[in-house]
DNA sequence: TACAATAGTTTGTAATAGCTAATTTTGTGC
DNA sequence: GCACAAAATTAGCTATTACAAACTATTGTA
């Protein structure tokens, strides 16, 4: 039942804390992994003594040099196995990251060079994150959540954070919320004490989302000339 | 620097060990495994306890139906995992059984289904070993060390218990004994207090084989009428 | 400044997976 | 039937990865 992550899951999960919060705590860790903030604690004095993270009282977690690579070479296995999952095993958009989450530690050097060859080097994963290493640079972009009511934008990309949550990821899916597409949107409603509910046409579909869900879909802003 | 066993790779190395060798006794599994022998009898008190093998006095270890089901179904994932890693990725004949050892516990059913549906339901794996549930049956066979010289036979298949020696495989490789490969058995050589050395021919070559490794191949007798 | 909330650690426990050294069990030869 | 060798187990240890409970330290606000 209980799974148990290895060294890589945390420099991973490090790694993509790092990318969108800044400086990153051990709650976040225990949270992203969701394992007991003991549990880090632990985990992360044996990354430090292996030389793989520094962390000092008020710099929160930081990989060091062989932490970062180690870091991003399981990303880029684990895009890599999503993009090969997705495009040749037919498997769906929201179920390919939890089967590369299981698969990224077990590929070699090698079998991640042949795949990289087969798939033509692929940038990005399905869900529009860059493969380290690809030389592809992703524009900046913005929250979707941050956008105010008129604004026209187009998805670049779903934080790796939300991925894990199989029916969100599923939801995107379904409405259409995926890199590439454009939306629109029309209307934000404060739910006193609750949250933000945004409302969106993608395509010719209207959809209500929580800004709270909003908040892991990368967009880049649409200049009103296109 | 350890790699260390799941309750699957035991699993696996009970059934291929049964199929080879009749009783399977804890120590062949240390070997099979290159564990000690304390470690093997721990192990086996927890697959004893999940329901998984019985052992008892003089019968050695043997599984259970559920055993046998989830030693097939790893078996079964290994193998596709060998051709796919051989026939779609260019991965060396001797090489891929190895990266299929790390790939097959993280594959999980919809992967594997989608994965024989791409391969297009192959029977064997590229060393000839029957991939489980496929419905193919191979002959018999007997091994190729019992040959008498003059023999001429067939190539069926390379026990997987010789797989785990890279070098082996890749002489193996190298001299042209694979599957379906003629071998024509031309001299035994008794090599006092070591062993036997057979001097077989495959296609226009002749190799020297000690009766040691030969003892890996399974072959198929060719009448002479052919 | 005091107090609550948040963050992090210490302590003690557990399961998995491994080791060496020493002992016990078993199985066979004489 | 006994002695010996092979096979297996016990005992005691390590490392990894987890947990809960309790305690400390930090931070932010009233």
């Amino acid at each position: 039942m209980a799974k148990t992550h290895g060294v890589e899951a945390y420099l991973v999960a490090i790694y993509n804390l790092e990318g969108e919060d800044g400086v990153v705590l051990s709650s976040h860790v225990a949270n992203y992994l969701r394992v007991s903030r003991p549990t880090v604690t632990q985990t992360i004095r044996r990354l430090v003594s292996l030389g793989l993270v520094e962390s000092g009282a008020g710099r929160g977690i930081v990989l060091t040099e062989n932490g970062r690579i180690r870091a991003e070479q399981v990303i880029r296995r684990h895009r890599l196995l999503e993009c090969w999952l997705h495009d040749e095993l037919n498997i769906g958009w929201a179920e390919s990251h939890a089967e590369a989450d299981r698969l990224e530690h077990a590929v070699s050097p090698l079998v991640e060079e042949r795949l990289m060859e087969k798939l033509g080097f692929p940038t990005t994963c399905p869900h529009g994150n860059v493969i380290p290493g690809s030389g592809y640079r992703q524009p900046k972009g913005s929250l979707l959540s941050e956008h105010a009511s008129g604004a026209t934008v187009q998805i670049l990309r779903i934080c790796e954070q939300a991925e894990d949550n199989l029916e969100l990821l599923t939801l995107f899916h379904n409405a259409g919320l995926v890199p590439g597409a454009m939306v629109q949107i029309v209307g934000r409603e404060d739910i006193p004490g609750r949250d933000v509910e945004m409302h969106l046409i993608i395509g010719k579909e209207t959809l209500p989302l929580m800004k709270n869900a909003a908040k892991w879909i990368v967009v880049k802003e649409k200049s009103a000339i296109s």
